[in-house]
DNA sequence: GTCTATATTCGGATAGAC
DNA sequence: GTCTATCCGAATATAGAC
């Protein structure tokens, strides 16, 4: 039967198409400005399509978020297979979030602006999610290790990672104009310097 | 005319009283999961009352986000006029941040959290409120002082500030759980080291 | 100036054809 | 599986009494 080989592949694209276009929207107007005929129309697919995929316009959401999240999440393992000291690690995380700023801002707006509480049911902060928890691990180790001072992983962390987070944001915002990669290693200097051991 | 006197003090109450109502809500479940109605309940008046002092939902939370604003740029005014060095500035604007989490912890998440792009039309980003224009002019001074190290304003004031604004997010967020005061030194050590000229 | 009741718009979700 | 047309509830804002 040929046609479920044809029918699959569309299948798979409309469902990405929904939330590519929901993820463009969401980010740059916000999901509750964002209705679901936007949505149908700036993907060029019907309603029906929409609730076909999705139970619910939070649902696309949801699975936006879950998406999102685990490309991150990969993108964290990644670099812990890749280097081994935490100093390394975490500075690969910071230029990989300075990258992805430029390359998909829909994403990390998404990510870091959306207010999940809002319109999903269960309120997941964003930080309990697991790459925030591993860069929150890779802080621990550093702290064991000695690279970073010694003192509490939960403030290590944010003291971290806070300062290039919020260039991020800066950037998003448009009010550095400048690509996040060219202040890499200033913003990174900055970082390193706030929680090393001396 | 007596009336006047005593129809004057209940009428600024009242509309603080909204207002003090609205901050509750939007910071609590959101904006836009916050009905008019779901207001006029919580503060106990009438919807005519809401709609006799703003004209519409979207200028209670314009309000709100005015007064707040005009709120935190008077904490950032009495900070200059204590202190002389940068350094002594800003340590005071991450303590006085710190204090008012614990003791005003709406004000601070409708300030911080709230994405002021999505209910208010001209879009301001909070980055470029005049509270934070003055952190930014802290900085710039440390620069030109010598006791920041060389660096572009706009890396260096997220470098600082970074840190401690994202400690304060992970404190309302319920993800620290001691008091944002009990970890102001270790904070601030880290904060200071990443842009402090050695 | 404050209230109640109501109008009008709008968006999420469904029904049923194809 | 995808579409169009439609329903229903909710929320903002208004009208008009008191």
């Amino acid at each position: 039967m040929p046609n479920t080989a044809t029918a699959r592949a569309p299948e798979r694209d409309l469902r990405n198409q929904i939330l590519d276009t929901a993820l463009q929207l969401f980010s740059r107007n916000g999901y509750f400005n964002t209705s679901v005929h936007d949505i149908r129309r700036a993907a060029g697919v019907s309603i029906g399509a929409i609730y076909h995929h999705f139970p619910s316009k939070e649902a696309v959401a949801a699975a936006l978020y879950h998406d999102l999240v685990e490309r991150m999440d990969r993108v964290m393992v990644d670099i812990v297979a890749a280097h081994r000291s935490a100093h390394d690690r975490c500075r690969a995380v910071v230029a990989a979030l300075f990258e992805l700023a430029e390359t998909q801002p829909e994403m990390m707006s998404f990510i870091l602006n959306a207010k999940h509480r809002e319109f999903m049911p269960d309120a997941t902060p964003i930080c309990s999610s697991r790459p925030f928890e591993r860069m929150l691990d890779m802080v621990r180790e550093g702290i064991a290790s000695g690279e970073i001072r010694q003192m509490e992983a939960l403030v290590a962390a944010p003291s971290l990672f806070g300062g290039p987070l919020r260039l991020l944001q800066l950037r998003l915002d448009g009010i550095l104009t400048v690509p996040l990669p060219s202040v890499l290693d200033t913003a990174w200097e900055c970082a390193w310097r706030a929680v090393a051991n001396p």
